[in-house]
DNA sequence: AGCACGCCGACT
DNA sequence: GTCGGCGTGCTC
């Protein structure tokens, strides 16, 4: 019989980041278990915390252990599965275990205890007045008690008085002026609703009968109820066409008796759907479903070309394993949870789908946190953190553009929702598909060598050709005189698509108006005060914008260097592309998206159905026009700069580009007329762009692979990328040189092989928000061994008096910047 | 993080 | 002397 309960407590902070030990009294004994949350004393004041049970013991090296106060939850909260995650998720995205677990739960379930104190009748004792009027801070806690009727929140005493609140607080609770007590509450309270039952002696039908004549609102709500039935009171009254007295009169008559049932939000109760049944499957598409319904556990690739239906073969799949009475999860980006693909999972199953996304208030999140909890909800969709749902019955997860960067968090802690999924596929001997037209170079590689099972379709799933794909020479159209965004041939194209009113969508990969502005007299660039970056011009208020931070100021009318008046703006955006277009097509109707346009709730989703339903000839955007939109009616794509799309100077710059230009150029001819692309460029002879004009993904991961290798990148190493940042140069310059020099001496001290360091220096964007910046990176063949120095790095700015130090270590992060 | 302990200067 | 300021170390 285990005794002994091992938790980690749940507060944020890193110094109490391990697990301590607690008895279990003889009354819990067996009643708590690993993953549940229990209230326990803690510290020398023992104040009370949540802590998360991880393991059971028999027994503890610790001399003194304290008892558990009670269990707070019947059930855990965290499945041995999740515990393991947490587990590797601390060690590898150097967080606090709890911080780990958060991502496992629904925010409002936590548990906060507020303690408040009130006088007792010592403090009206001329012992206690003395002891009271000894200090002027004891004078005034007293004072402010009395003042609020004898008692109040400690939280709101520290408030009133600061910090020192505490100090006062516990000298008078010791001397007995005043008392402590504590109100548990759960940050989202659970809503019930009250519902009535019929509770009398009697025969229902015999007592609704007698009533009948004397009292028929009476007889008739005991009529209504006479089967067992449990309606809210105002069901009652509406079913019965009765009064809210009616019910009460019952109730004091001991016919009726209520109790509370929880309710579950569903945020799609309300919302009705046409069904929508499966689709018939091209022979490559029932080939690839078969092999991931006979091939059991693993990891799928499914590389799809763009049109090809991957959605359909893993809404099948899902089909079979909701028929098996298993669970599934559906990655897909952030961008498209708002609209179409949700929908259509609606469509195929109805109120079995959970979908998680950001605009859940934290109730809504609760209940579907329980819904999938109790498998209820069956089928699970959502961005990134989809993949933490407490699915106790998984039988298949899905990652929809695997490719995406937004699978990987940027914020601690740093997880990547695909590893996740990898993992919790070996956890729970279920299979994983990852999705793409254009997967990684590093899932590709996996599939290559065997490690995940490649299966491919190759045709499009209504038989179209893929779009023909024109690359244009943009140094010819400037050469010839043709300043504006569109190449004489894109126009062409897009005026005969005006013409046969067929749509077109552009890909512009740059907001605002211009890239930047500068000064023609002297060169000066007007850039972000708070970051090492230069503003774009915004028509929208005539106004410079930082695209990092956000600062927006007015164009100056004179350069602030030489004062003269030639401010001109260089490049274009969004929003000059949008201008040029309506000076060339004055009758087209042209909707612009970028972050600008889709801003405010529901901006996003308002977009794609004003395109999918309005008039809209044209939709210009930024690369959110590329991901994951599916329009019958585009038969156009033009790539307005596609050497815009390689411009940044991280090893992935192909990968994007390439994935970004063919994604797009997919989006034409996907409904019944072929599709055609035109893509811009002034380097026409850049394989990266030719291979994305062929929608030749082999070729572009033969070459990029063989890159990847020469120059030692993923998937043939690891890369760690370490930022140390501070609002003075001083502190982050500083760590980033001890770091490097803490990381040599564990790499020598070890002897580890394998592992290159370069810098420190400072980062590629060395300001923002007004902090400086400098970087150290490393590439590593086994990064386990480096674990420990690292996580030292990581926990520099805690260390260092300089608090004002922030230091983020990432283990294979999207972008090196 | 929060809380106690402990050592120091300021003031009754 | 004693109160209160802050630096240090521990929390099962």
């Amino acid at each position: 019989m285990a005794y002994i309960a091992q938790v980690y407590i749940n507060s944020p902070s890193p110094s109490l980041d391990r697990e301590f030990h607690y008895s279990v009294p003889e009354k819990y004994a067996g009643k708590i278990r690993a993953g549940m949350r229990v209230k326990v004393p803690f510290g020398t004041g023992n104040r009370q915390m949540e802590a998360y049970v991880t393991d059971m013991l028999e027994g503890s090296d610790f001399p003194n252990l304290k008892d558990i106060i009670r269990p707070l939850d019947e059930e855990p909260v965290l499945s041995a599965e999740a515990i393991e995650l947490c587990r590797y998720i601390r060690k590898y995205c150097f967080c606090t275990f709890v911080a780990a677990a958060h991502l496992f739960l629904p925010p409002g379930l936590e548990m906060k205890f507020l303690e408040s104190v009130y006088l007792t009748d010592a403090a009206d004792t001329d012992e206690g007045r003395s002891f009271i009027a000894k200090s002027e801070k004891r004078r005034r806690l007293v004072e402010i008690l009395r003042s609020n009727g004898g008692g109040a929140e400690v939280e709101q005493l520290k408030g009133e008085m600061g910090k020192g609140a505490a100090t006062v607080i516990s000298a008078l609770i010791k001397n007995g002026i005043v008392e402590k007590t504590i109100k548990e509450k759960q940050r989202a309270s659970e809503k019930y609703m009250r519902v009535y039952y019929y509770c009398g002696a009697e025969d229902p039908y015999e007592l609704s009968r007698k009533m009948g004549s004397r009292a028929p609102s009476q007889a008739a709500v005991i009529e209504l109820l006479a089967g067992g039935a449990e309606y809210t009171a105002a069901d009652i009254e509406n079913a019965a066409g009765v009064s809210r007295s009616t019910v009460e009169l019952l109730t004091d008559k001991g016919y009726l008796s209520y109790k509370n049932i929880e309710i579950i939000r569903n945020p799609f109760e309300n919302k009705s759907f046409e069904r929508e049944r499966p689709l018939k499957l091209t022979d490559e598409q029932a080939a690839a479903l078969d092999a991931i319904l006979t091939g059991g556990t693993g990891v799928y690739v499914l590389r799809g070309v763009t049109g090809s239906g991957k959605t359909e073969v893993y809404m099948q799949a899902a089909a079979e394993h909701l028929e098996r009475g298993e669970q599934v999860i559906i990655l897909v980006p952030e961008i498209a949870l708002t609209s179409q693909i949700t929908d259509r999972f609606f469509r195929r199953f109805g109120d079995r789908v959970a979908v998680i996304h950001s605009a859940l208030s934290m109730g809504e999140r609760m209940d579907s946190w329980r819904r999938i909890k109790r498998g209820e909800a069956k089928i699970i969709v959502g961005a990134r953190s989809a993949v933490f749902a407490p699915c106790e019955n998984l039988g298949l997860i899905i990652v929809d553009e695997e490719h995406e960067a937004s699978y990987k968090s940027e914020s601690s802690p740093r997880y990547n929702a695909k590893n996740i999924a990898v993992m919790r596929g070996r956890l729970n001997k279920c299979k994983v598909v990852l999705a793409s037209a254009t997967p990684s170079v590093e899932t590709y590689y996996m599939a290559q060598n065997g490690t995940y099972r490649l299966l491919e379709l190759t045709k499009r799933h209504n038989e179209n050709p893929l779009p023909e794909v024109t690359v244009v020479d943009m140094r010819k159209e400037l050469m010839d005189g043709n300043k504006t965004v569109l190449s004489r041939r894109l126009a062409v194209e897009l005026s005969e698509n005006l013409k046969n009113k067929r749509q077109s969508i552009l890909l512009l990969n740059r907001r605002g108006y211009s890239t930047f502005i500068s000064c023609r007299s002297c060169g000066h660039v007007f850039t972000c005060p708070n970051c090492s970056v230069s503003m774009t011009y915004h028509l929208d208020g005539n106004s410079l914008v930082c695209h990092m931070c956000g600062y927006t100021e007015a164009v100056p009318r004179v350069c602030p260097e030489c004062g003269s008046d030639k401010v001109k703006d260089f490049g274009k955006g969004t929003q000059k592309a949008e201008a040029q277009i309506h000076d060339i097509f004055p009758k087209a109707e042209v909707l612009r998206m970028d972050v600008d346009s889709t801003a405010g709730k529901r901006g996003h989703e308002r977009i794609i159905e004003s395109f999918e339903n309005d008039s809209v000839d044209i939709l210009l955007g930024t690369q959110m026009v590329a991901k994951g939109l599916d329009f019958s009616g585009v038969t156009l794509v033009g790539v307005l700069a596609a050497d815009a799309a390689l411009n940044s100077d991280d090893f992935r710059a192909s990968e994007r580009g390439f994935n970004l230009i063919t994604q797009v150029c997919g989006r034409a001819g996907r409904g019944d007329e072929k599709g055609r692309a035109v893509v811009q460029t002034y380097m026409p002879e850049n394989s990266v762009i030719r291979c994305a004009a062929r929608q030749d993904y082999k070729a572009f991961y033969r070459e990029e692979i063989e890159y990847r290798k020469i120059f030692r990148y993923p998937p043939f190493c690891k890369i760690v990328h370490i930022v140390f940042s501070s609002s003075d140069p001083e502190p982050a310059e500083t760590a980033a040189s001890e770091a490097a020099e803490s990381l040599k001496a564990a790499i020598e001290k070890d002897g580890l092989r394998g592992i290159s360091m370069y810098g420190p220096s400072p980062a590629p964007i060395n300001r923002i928000q007004g902090r400086y910046r400098f970087r150290l990176w490393l590439k590593c063949d086994r990064v386990e061994e480096l674990l420990p120095a690292l996580e030292r790095v990581s926990k520099m700015n805690r260390s260092k008096t300089g608090a004002d130090l922030s230091v983020t270590v990432d283990i294979n992060p999207n972008s090196m910047n």
